[in-house]
DNA sequence: TTTTCAAATGTAAGCGCTTACATTTTACAA
DNA sequence: TTGTAAAATGTAAGCGCTTACATTTGAAAA
């Protein structure tokens, strides 16, 4: 708490030591700092000049205090540790930095509790909107959300008729999609590896989307073999081995990400299994792993960047008016790599 | 300004607002939020009654202002799309929740003058602390740091007798052993992969460590054949092809990240090349994708997640003072798995 | 019952900034 | 030169909280 050197004080410079130097009012220095134009060049200079030499930031709380407004954004995602997360909040946050916001991210863990208290923590630190992930969330949130006047995106999905602002893409239509090229080659015993369902609202909807599919060409939905497990590779291998276990072995695995399908083609190789010919597998999202897989992963393409993105695009937008809150649909394609292809011959003669 | 409905008024709570319907004075609210033992229970009670009726949160702002400490700790990182600071960072979060401070992530893309405006602006949002990647930044901002007083510290690298405090592995020392395990097996031709150097201590120190095995091997360190490429699959494709091109093709490639390494041997094998009895290649890092790829790559494993819990825990004691700022060097292995092998006997005759 | 003192609570002064409003300066027309 | 309005600057009142210090309360000791 004591000086321990004389040139460098420990106190650290405020507004009214660089008024005090350039000997103008503190509003003067504001306004260099906040509306420049309305300060006289000379004027102006001198107080530059000031606040170089003592080296003085403003303080951000001071300033949120006063202002009631701090530029900041606030993201609220699942783990940094999903590519998917971290390749479309670098493309929000770069977007964000154009505009001159800041991003605050903070991750969840998958937990709805930590969410909420994610939300509350960023909303007390000023954040003046704040991007969430997924929909399944206590709708209260979003009044205490409306009455701090702070506007929310939700991301990663897009569901029709959706009440929340919102931009992503139909998890349900998407993955209905890969579910039925699969079944046009003629796969009938499907199983899936997904991410846990109960707090995830995109995995949940991938789910559907297979067993609406599956009912299209006349299948039972409730025969569809499912297994929830956390993602990993590892975790894929493992709910590979058990769907092999089964009586009656899958000649498909969909899965609900790439993660998780990257350990199930592993583990199927480790098996002796060749893929495509004795089993199919495929994935989600398309991230880089997907081609770096052998065979290539057929899974389906997410534009996470355009996304994350728009997404910024969208908040900025609505915090300065120029844009109504929309729900907006993204669009995703197949892509058919080498992972899905006809069920072996025996199979689909049981079938 | 004027409330719109009764029951939702527009306007937030605050501190006041709570003192007066619990009918006690803000200090005591104050206190009840963060030195509950001074306030009796009743009191408590009815304050925290209030809270939740209001539905109050604190300002941060305002906090930040008045107590001058935010629990807030600042990170820069390059990138969140690379998978090892997503890791570590992961961590590093979960440790510092758990002491109840909360992180900021920033990111920098590699690039001097946004990590500094990074630095400044998270100081300036009060961040009671930092924690910075790699060595290489202009001294001048560890003053501005030491001013503000506001510890950093420093990841990823460890470099005896470095100055600041620092957390992580001697990125020279882990590729030297690469090198030796390769010259051992009668690798003499070597082709290096690395990201960009100039902004990046770690890749620089890896480069380094080749070198270093190789003048240890008697060979000439000048002969590596270096090329430099921003971090992507892609570009570790294009590289590898530029090092096939050479006159004296390499027998080995080294790659600074298993990105790059990943990248490669999806161009080699494109190419029709063996690997690794065609050519060896081998990565750093010992991220996930290391295990995915056909054949699994030898790298290096880095602890990314015990860096960023320690950091996290070295950084807190700085805080409150009970750890000294310190220099750790975390250990490093390698993985022996099967993009390494012994050069083709034709190469090595003529060596 | 009174005394004593620790515990509980209250009072009020900032923390560093923005901004409405008041005042001074400047530029230019008359 | 004077008058006028716009531009530049200053004054000062908060923004919502913490905390040093002052005051009140209450339980145990006398």
């Amino acid at each position: 708490m004591t000086d321990t050197s004389p040139e460098h004080p420990t106190t650290v410079p405020t507004l009214a030591d660089v008024a005090r130097l350039a000997q103008v009012s503190t509003a003067t220095v504001s306004r260099c700092l906040n509306t420049p134009d309305q300060v006289v060049a000379k004027t102006r200079e001198r107080v530059l000049q000031a606040i170089e030499t003592l080296g003085y930031t403003p303080n951000f709380g001071a300033r949120a205090l006063a202002a009631r407004q701090t530029r900041t954004v606030g993201a609220i995602i699942p783990t940094m540790e999903n590519a998917i997360f971290a390749r479309g909040i670098q493309a929000f946050q770069e977007e964000l930095r154009e505009n001159e916001f800041t991003l605050l991210v903070a991750s969840s863990s998958y937990r709805a509790d930590v969410e909420e208290e994610q939300i509350r923590t960023l909303t007390a630190r000023g954040a003046d909107a704040l991007l969430l992930i997924g929909h399944n969330r206590n709708p209260e949130i979003y009044a205490f959300l409306r009455r701090r006047n702070v506007p929310a995106l939700v991301a990663w999905v897009y569901q029709p008729g959706a009440e929340q602002a919102s931009i992503g893409f139909d998890n349900r239509k998407a993955m209905a999609e890969m579910a039925r090229a699969a079944l046009t080659m003629g796969h009938r015993r499907i199983g899936y590896i997904s991410a846990e369902i109960s707090t995830n609202d995109r995995a949940s909807e991938r789910v559907e989307g297979v067993r609406m599919a599956m009912t299209e060409f006349g299948l039972d939905p409730a025969r569809l073999d499912l297994i929830e497990t956390p993602y990993s590779i590892e975790n894929g291998g493992t709910a590979l081995q058990t769907l092999l276990s089964r009586a009656q072995k899958p000649t498909l695995v969909i899965c609900g990400n790439d993660v998780l399908a990257a350990g199930a083609l592993m583990r199927a190789k480790q098996l002796g299994l060749s893929v495509p010919d004795d089993l199919s597998i495929t994935g989600f999202d398309d991230i880089e792993i997907a081609r770096l897989t052998d065979p290539a992963l057929t899974t389906v393409h997410v534009p996470h960047r355009e996304m994350g993105r728009r997404a910024a695009r969208q908040l900025i937008g609505m915090l300065d008016g120029t844009l109504a809150p929309s729900v907006t649909e993204l669009d995703t394609y197949l892509c058919l790599r080498a992972t899905l292809g006809p069920p072996p011959t025996s199979a689909s003669a049981e079938a």
